[in-house]
DNA sequence: GCCGTTTTCGGCCCGACTGTTTTCAGTCG
């Protein structure tokens, strides 16, 4: 057992405690501390070892003298005192109790306590045996919804949510530049390059000059737990984590053609090889052969090129009209976060944001970015220590302030106002004309029927002072599948009124998903791709939500944050004539 | 457990929704 932990894994090591600490019934506020500090170390740039070397565990927000001891003997021993002792008196599978709808800490416990139930197999059994009923005060209504969510829940192999992967997939990609000096490329391909939101296997393409001694050193790392099948030119593993990786190795000639081959889909990739057939081309991870004579290509494009091809970015290789389109030239270009001119949907600390103003204008700024909109949750959002006017008016002087500071770069004031429970607005109108922009959001009462979510949706959709419909769906990647909202009726209403809707980059969300965002853009409508950002590391997830956009075959024209400021402003619905 | 232009104690994360034990506890955002 190795202990050279990642940032990920203390982070999931101390949000488990934190599971298990209110499962066991401790203080609020300490469970509270443990998975701020886990959060805390999640986003950390910097390996946490290294700040643990310099003596500075304490000076990440959230970790005191008692956290950073926990976090020192972990990073030593692989554990420490307090988690021993709470997973000898809980079992760590009564913590994954928590993820099933209905179930918090005091109905884990009662569970386990009287049922003895300790892991979500054991739910389901008890589920199926109808033992559930009476205990911790389960109706049938609630057992209905265990069921349906056990049901619904992700089974491991459906894979990773795309924001695991992507972070996954980066981190083994360091490990092989370290592993592999003479290396000559390496990316991370498959389903992760082609931003598909569940990722079954981690697929990395490297070019050496010798591939099976960078298999051999690959399979050995000591995060391999498993190698699963592996020859000269590749390997099959599973991670200590549970995650599936392969890597395939070429010789650096044939590192294009193979990152098409190993990017995929299956079945595009059937696709190009018929058409290379058709041309006398063969396509295999040697590379492109005619008559028995490679044909050298330099990149990518030029693979598609020989083909006859526009070149197809990756998350549009799905073979679901992407060739026909190419063939005939007609295929968008990838929508690249790089043609963002700001961002529209960001978070600071006037409510559940991690940064101040100046600091998330200085990120966005350093980003390139011409302009960023703050919006922040109005008041309802209690949980959320949400604005009303009063505090949005010391907002904007706030705003004012770092304004004079970062010109030419703009911060607007904008504001997440919540759509309350019978569809009206959580702020006067007054309060929503003084703002640069509105988005609005559905948080609360998601499980209500079809027609009362639309509705609710509807009403925001139709004020006049609403100009993008945040998260549209309200669902989790991979988690909670979101509002039953009538989709067909939103965009329509969406286009008619102008009112912008939102994908959301959060990769926990990437809401609008594709299909969504195609409805949308066949009905006429407009799009953002925001990174609904609570603090500045999270202003760069804009790329995920690029690649939603990119596989729906957007185009930049209909992304309102492509344009700069004057023109965004102008297009908005209340500035529209 | 963390944190401090309210400092070494006493705050910090509040309120809507839901089903049900029928008067509120537990979940969830």
């Amino acid at each position: 057992m190795t202990h050279n932990l990642s940032n990920r894994e203390v982070a999931s090591v101390l949000q488990r405690l934190g599971d298990l600490l209110e499962i066991r019934g401790e203080a609020v506020f300490k469970i509270a501390a443990y998975r701020r500090a886990a959060e805390s170390i999640a986003t950390l740039a910097e390996p946490v070892r290294s700040i643990r070397d310099r003596g500075e565990l304490q000076k990440i927000p959230g970790v005191g003298k008692a956290i950073a001891e926990k976090v020192s003997s972990l990073l030593d021993t692989g554990s420490f005192k307090l988690l021993d002792e709470v997973q000898a008196e809980i079992p760590p599978g009564v913590a994954e109790l928590l993820t099933v709808p209905e179930i918090g800490a005091k109905r884990a416990r009662v569970l386990y306590d009287r049922l003895g139930i300790d892991s979500l197999e054991a739910l389901k059994a008890a589920v199926a045996e109808g033992r559930l009923h009476g205990t911790g005060g389960l109706g049938p209504r609630a057992v209905e919804r265990i069921a349906e969510g056990l049901a619904s829940l992700r089974p491991t192999s459906q894979g990773l949510p795309i924001g695991t992967a992507y972070a996954l997939g980066t981190e083994l990609l360091r490990l092989i530049e370290q592993i592999a000096p003479a290396l000559k490329g390496v990316q991370v391909a498959g389903e992760v390059r082609r931003y598909r939101e569940m990722v079954n296997e981690i697929t990395l393409v490297a070019a050496v000059d010798d591939p099976a001694e960078l298999v051999h050193q690959f399979c050995a790392q000591p995060i391999v737990s498993r190698v699963e099948d592996r020859n000269d030119v590749a390997g099959r593993v599973i991670l200590e984590n549970g995650a599936n990786v392969s890597l395939h190795v070429v010789h650096p000639e044939a590192f294009p053609v193979a990152l098409v081959l190993y990017t995929g889909s299956e079945e595009h990739v059937r696709r190009l090889q018929s058409l290379g057939t058709a041309g006398q081309l063969s396509i295999s991870r040697d590379g492109l052969v005619r008559d028995g004579q490679k044909v050298q290509c330099r990149s990518e494009e030029e693979v598609y090129a020989r083909l006859g091809l526009q070149y197809i970015p990756p998350p549009m290789r799905e073979d679901t009209g992407e060739i026909e389109l190419a063939l005939r030239g007609e295929l968008p270009l990838a929508i690249d976060a790089s043609m963002l001119k700001g961002d529209l949907h960001t978070h600071t600390e006037w409510s559940d944001g991690k940064a101040t103003v100046l600091e998330m204008g200085l990120a966005a700024r350093a980003m390139g970015y011409r302009y960023m909109c703050l919006t922040d949750h109005s008041r309802s959002l209690g949980v959320a220590n949400g604005l009303g006017p009063e505090r949005l008016e010391l907002q904007r002087a706030e705003i004012q302030s770092a304004n004079a500071e970062l010109a030419p770069f703009r911060i607007l004031q904008g504001i997440e106002l919540e759509v309350l429970g019978d569809g009206t607005l959580d702020l006067p109108d007054e309060t929503l004309a003084e703002l640069d922009l509105v988005i609005a959001s559905v948080h609360s009462g998601l499980r209500k029927s079809r027609e009362v979510v639309t509705s609710r949706a509807l009403a925001a959709i139709r004020h006049p002072l609403v100009d993008i419909l945040a998260h549209p769906t309200g669902r989790l990647v991979g988690g909670r599948p979101g509002g039953d909202f009538n989709m067909e009726v939103l965009v329509q209403e969406a286009a008619r009124t102008g009112t912008v809707l939102e994908i959301d980059s959060e990769p926990a969300r990437l809401d609008l998903r594709d299909t969504h965002v195609r409805l949308a853009l066949d009905a006429g409508c407009s799009l953002s791709i925001d990174s609904d950002a609570h603090s500045t590391g999270g202003l760069s997830t804009v790329h995920f939500g690029a690649g939603v956009a990119t596989r729906a075959m957007a185009t930049p024209d209909r992304i309102l944050n492509t344009l700069p400021l004057v023109e965004m402003l102008a297009a908005l619905k209340r500035n529209r004539q």
